[in-house]
DNA sequence: AGTGCTGGTCTCCTTTTGAGACCACCACAG
DNA sequence: CTGTGGTGGTCTCAAAAGGAGACCAGCACT
């Protein structure tokens, strides 16, 4: 469990940070990285960057996600900081996700990637299809 | 297996892409996304974008990952267009992997990601802290 | 009494990931 | 001419993560 990447100054420094030893937990970023990096996590934190979701709108707008997966992963969020959790009294009781300041904060970054993705997801396509024809 | 982001031109069309029903295959982000977001993935790309490698010296450079691991994520890499592998006819034959343009254009949305992870795990560690001790 | 909506948990099975043994090839040292 | 080590892998098996669907309590409305 090595491979750190911390205090990243410039592009050489990544090589320092990812070559000294330290076991996963003592990597803040790829630690970090983990709780961005689930399958559902991005999607979650597109949804609730538009506006504040209540659990069954969730599961209405991605309805390819499980109940289990859907409350795991805005656990883990909550857990991490991005997300918050709030209960209203009503009957029966509904609960609203809604992004932190953190969570806004990292949805900056991970908007710019998805966007990348966005203008570039034919490109991508092609060269599977190049790799697959040739492999 | 809905949920499909694409044609992002502002966040408001977010929740559109999302709920525009369609299968994985069909969402063209996620599909991208999801060839990024790989346990290892991130931290390859970050090591290539510094200079070529060869498949021992990668081996090294990540010392907690699996032959397997590694074998596999590069060839995923290949297919999407990300990485290029080259065999030097050396005895024995060595391989070296570098980015290609399309891998070097991904790398600075990613490394967007990774410079805020790295700014901010602290607040992520601090806000797991509060939570596990609520909780 | 039945139906539906709220936000979940629990169990089971499949898919993905990880650890480590094994492989052929060749160079070089003894 | 036999180790020993370095090249880049593959194969097998166990562990972890993910997905499908049943089940739950509570209340409103019919």
């Amino acid at each position: 469990m090595d491979g750190k990447i911390v205090n990243l100054k410039s592009k050489l420094e990544i090589y320092k940070a990812m070559t000294a030893g330290a076991n996963f937990a003592d990597c803040p970023v790829r630690d970090v990285m983990r709780g961005i990096n689930g399958k559902w996590s991005p999607l979650l934190v597109m949804a609730l960057a538009e506006k504040p979701y209540r659990f069954g709108e969730l599961r209405r707008l991605v309805p390819d996600i499980s109940q289990r997966m859907l409350t795991q992963t805005l656990l883990e969020l909550q857990r991490d900081g991005y997300v918050h959790r709030k209960v209203f009294p009503t009957k029966p009781p509904s609960v609203e996700y809604s992004l932190t300041d953190l969570g806004r904060s990292m949805f900056h970054p991970l908007y710019q990637l998805v966007q990348w993705a966005e203008l570039n997801h034919e490109a991508v396509r092609d060269a599977r299809t190049a790799f697959d024809a040739q492999a």
